[in-house]
DNA sequence: ACGCCCGCCTGTAAGC
DNA sequence: TGCTTACAGGCGGGCG
């Protein structure tokens, strides 16, 4: 389940390996990861001979900007991995998209559960943003701003604090799991209703939120017990060892040492401390 | 506007 | 042991 820090982990190991090097051939072996393209073959004749020149996110997707201003974008959905191979070493098992490079070997594209994509959109002329992303809200980390007027979108609302923090349209790039932890950094309930926040209560989310993402990304992200999160090269994050709550049930909070509770809303697991979280 | 639910998927684990 | 069921949750869509 990758979410911004995941994917700003990937994408710093992707400017770096694959930045300034040309695609040289690109194999689509799974159609649904590339679904946007109705004919897999203009996706694949839309990327060889091209170079990737930067990188870019945007929440929880790694847009790779090609050498004709087209954009190579990467959602991982709930099980995408980007890979960084040898043509030698065997493929993984759901392997969908290999793209090979001039003298950098292979990006793969492994996506089990295929909620995943990979799409290569047009950014509008005058302005770079890409309509395909133009659904998205702010991007906690790139685009900071004071809490006042964080403050200010917040109070606008009127729904739960974890729906809303999830809600891509609002804030870009939280998921389930930094949901939790940035809630219980906090102090703030998941269902506490978002407009009942005070000033003091609107800095300290704000605060904890990009603490939070900012410590995830330092430690290169989270893998939970099935690993299912990998790195460009293979390696799982670190960040789950300083884990408050999130998949620790029954554990002692941190904080004040009563058990973390694990409620359902909506469906999704919610993990917090009923006593330090009012 | 909000809060639900569903469908899309596969791997893993728990239950009978 | 072997089958069935639940769960994991990102995201778009639908419905009340």
């Amino acid at each position: 389940m990758p979410e911004l820090p995941e994917i700003e982990t990937i994408r710093r190991d992707v400017d770096k390996e694959f930045v300034g090097k040309k695609i040289k051939r690109v194999e689509v072996t799974g159609a649904r990861s590339v679904r946007r393209h109705p004919d897999a073959s203009e996706f694949v004749a839309r990327l060889e001979g091209r170079k990737v020149v930067g990188t870019v996110r945007r929440g929880k997707y790694l847009l790779m900007r090609l050498d004709n201003r087209e954009v190579l974008v990467a959602h991982m959905g709930m099980s995408g991995q980007l890979l960084t191979a040898t043509p030698k070493e065997p493929r993984p098992k759901h392997t969908h998209v290999v793209i090979s490079f001039v003298a950098a070997g292979e990006l793969r594209f492994v996506d089990p559960r295929t909620f995943g994509e990979l799409f290569v959109a047009v950014p509008h002329a005058l302005e770079e943003e890409l309509a395909e992303l133009a659904h998205l809200g702010f991007d906690p980390l790139e685009d900071q701003m004071a809490w006042t007027q964080f403050g200010q979108l917040l109070t606008a609302r009127k729904t739960k604090l974890k729906p809303l923090i999830m809600d891509q349209h609002f804030i870009a790039g939280i998921g389930n799991m930094y949901a939790d932890e940035i809630l219980f950094a906090a102090g703030l309930r998941p269902d506490r209703s978002s407009e009942t926040l005070t000033a003091q209560e609107i800095r300290r989310l704000y605060r904890s939120m990009v603490e939070t993402l900012t410590e995830a990304v330092k430690h290169r992200g989270s893998s939970l017990a099935d690993e299912q999160y990998r790195d460009l090269f293979g390696d799982i994050g670190a960040f789950q060892r300083l884990h408050n709550v999130y998949d620790r049930e029954g554990e002692a909070c941190p904080r004040c040492r009563s058990v973390i509770s694990r409620v359902k809303y909506g469906g999704r697991s919610s993990f917090f401390c009923a006593h330090c979280q009012v």
